[in-house]
DNA sequence: TGAATATATGAACAATTATTCATAAATAGG
DNA sequence: CCTATTTATGAATAATTGTTCATATATTCA
């Protein structure tokens, strides 16, 4: 019951990593390609401290995966697994709102 | 592009209720049969206006069903879909903690 | 009808989380 | 080396979200 609650809490805090639009929206950015940290902000319009800030979460997650090159930070998606879940979420709910 | 950050906006929205421990919780004591907002209450030791709070957002996102029964409210998993997502949340967690 | 019980809800408050701002750290190129 | 560029990060602020508190509404029962 007590081990209940625990997964409880991490499958919430693990829900909650992608219930931010701006995470999400990295994702899925990422989902096309690894990219550069710029690159994100500048496809998404935000700044990049505010895009480095979100990479950090992501990061901590293993949601996705970087790589210095030069003074550049080239992201990408961790794995198959991430991906499955991100394009599953997506046709859903691509399903849904039709 | 435009309708793609639409449907990434609406699945951030749906992640989001997943993605808190109170709303979490209900669903997974409703998982093992409906219950009464005063059981929920009771089980989760929480105040029942908390947990009233909670089963608003659930119901405005359809995931919780209710029936009026006498002076209570018997609350219940809307249907097999979304007990799916969540024990195979459940399931995965519970692999990964491991 | 009046009291008791169960639930819902608005408003205030508390807590959490995201963004901005300023700046540090690391690297590349002149 | 010095400057420019890219990213990371701590602190402050802004925005969002959850809980509490007080109370309304609905129903049952005496």
């Amino acid at each position: 019951m007590n081990n209940n609650m625990d997964i409880i809490s991490k499958l919430s805090e693990f829900y909650k990593v992608f219930g931010d639009n701006t995470r999400l929206n990295i994702l899925y950015e990422l989902l096309n390609g690894g990219k550069y940290v710029n690159e994100i902000s500048e496809k998404l319009k935000m700044s990049q401290s505010a895009i480095s800030h979100q990479l950090k979460i992501l990061r901590l997650y293993n949601l996705v995966k970087y790589e210095k090159k030069g003074q550049s930070v080239y992201y990408s998606i961790t794995d198959e697994h991430v991906r499955g879940i991100l394009e599953y979420g997506f046709d859903h709910m691509e399903e849904i709102i039709k």
